[in-house]
DNA sequence: ATTGACGGTATACACATGTATACACAACGA
DNA sequence: TCGTTGTGTATACATGTGTATACCGTCAAT
């Protein structure tokens, strides 16, 4: 059973409300979780073996909110030239309404522990490849290829991602993160439409425009 | 005198030197800089006031360190069209000849400390925003406005030194990343180029050419 | 009805930590 | 020459930490 209950689900969510802000998952001790979800100290064995193990816990237990949440961002890949704007919107709005699981996530993926960046690296990678399928079989930009869509997929993810802190922590950046956001996605695509193009090429066209 | 000297450097370096792989500025101890500097732990109260006061001071002495190697991007800017691997190559090394420093950029731009956390940025915004003045100045690339520059130089800032820190950490990848960085950099600025056409122009665009 | 697992508690130990106070000594300007 | 300032040390204290051992109720299965 994947499900966490009771004096585990306790310490699992005490975990979570200690790390907003100004900590981070590794540097949680065994006590200070007890303490926190109103339970004994040594209860925390009866649970986890050790802090490690505590902490994969947890990344698993958000990795759910995360996968839901990326993958709407699915949604934008299917408007992403005409109503992203909204869409955007949308994901950023997740990630505000789950500031816990955003902090872990960031915080962790570029934190201490190499088994924690380990496990996130691998989730994100999940969600990457889910969210370039779901374009490759939409064929939503069917002049780049496979393989970068891929590639642009990891980038964005975790472009997105980091953005996601700024998002929460910065109410008055909101709009303009979300419009770089948009425009960073849209550049990656159009910049990779033009792979195959010199870089003469690719003037001679921005100036046939002007 | 903004130099550091004596017991002051030598915790300094004791702080980068214990970080490198699975530590945190934050998590560093009191003790514990004194121990790896060779000192007795009441000596760093002579230089530093606290260890917020020590993160800072770390974050200034690889300051110049970071900066000399982001002033190496420019020359990748200078020829991102045709000899950008080699120029990439040069920035990636300079990052994996400093891991320590590398590390600590990393790991605390997304950390617990809020004042660490602002330092940073202030750092590599300063860092991108040289980096911008520079392309606009040798107009490399004149078919996009300053404040495009401007943004993109911050986001490829972020890139790279996210990626520095797998490049530092997983050899076998070293090639793929250094390619990955040269796409993303030519595909947001080549992306940039096509930012007032509309979906259907770029889309014609790209098929004219297949 | 007994057993055993499960989740929770209490007490205790050895150790590390931040910090306060007080001492030592070299360099140096008055 | 004396006093001050800067740097380093020794000792000590209260507190927090991870962990070990032992005890206790609940509940389900035998």
């Amino acid at each position: 059973m994947n499900v966490l209950t009771g004096g585990k689900l306790k310490l699992v969510q005490a975990g979570l409300r200690l790390i907003t802000e100004t900590r981070s998952l590794t540097s949680l001790g065994l006590r200070e979780l007890a303490r926190e979800a109103g339970l004994n100290p040594n209860t925390f064995y009866r649970h986890f073996k050790n802090l490690d193990e505590f902490g994969l816990q947890v990344l698993g237990y958000i990795a759910e909110d995360m996968k839901s949440g990326v993958r709407e961002l699915r949604r934008m890949a299917a408007s992403s030239e005409q109503a992203s704007h909204d869409t955007v919107t949308f994901v950023y709005r997740y990630f505000q309404s789950n500031p816990a699981a955003t902090t872990v996530a960031v915080r962790e993926l570029h934190g201490p522990s190499p088994l924690l960046r380990r496990a996130l690296e691998a989730q994100l990678n999940a969600s990457a490849r889910e969210m370039a399928e779901d374009i490759i079989d939409r064929q939503l930009v069917s002049a780049v290829p496979p393989e970068t869509i891929h590639e642009i997929s990891r980038m964005t993810i975790r472009y997105i991602l980091i953005r996601a802190m700024d998002y929460i922590e910065k109410p008055e950046q909101r709009e303009s993160i979300q419009l770089e956001t948009e425009r960073f996605i849209n550049r990656q695509f159009r910049g990779a439409m033009l792979d195959n193009l010199s870089q003469t090429e690719v003037e001679s066209l921005a100036q046939s425009r002007v």
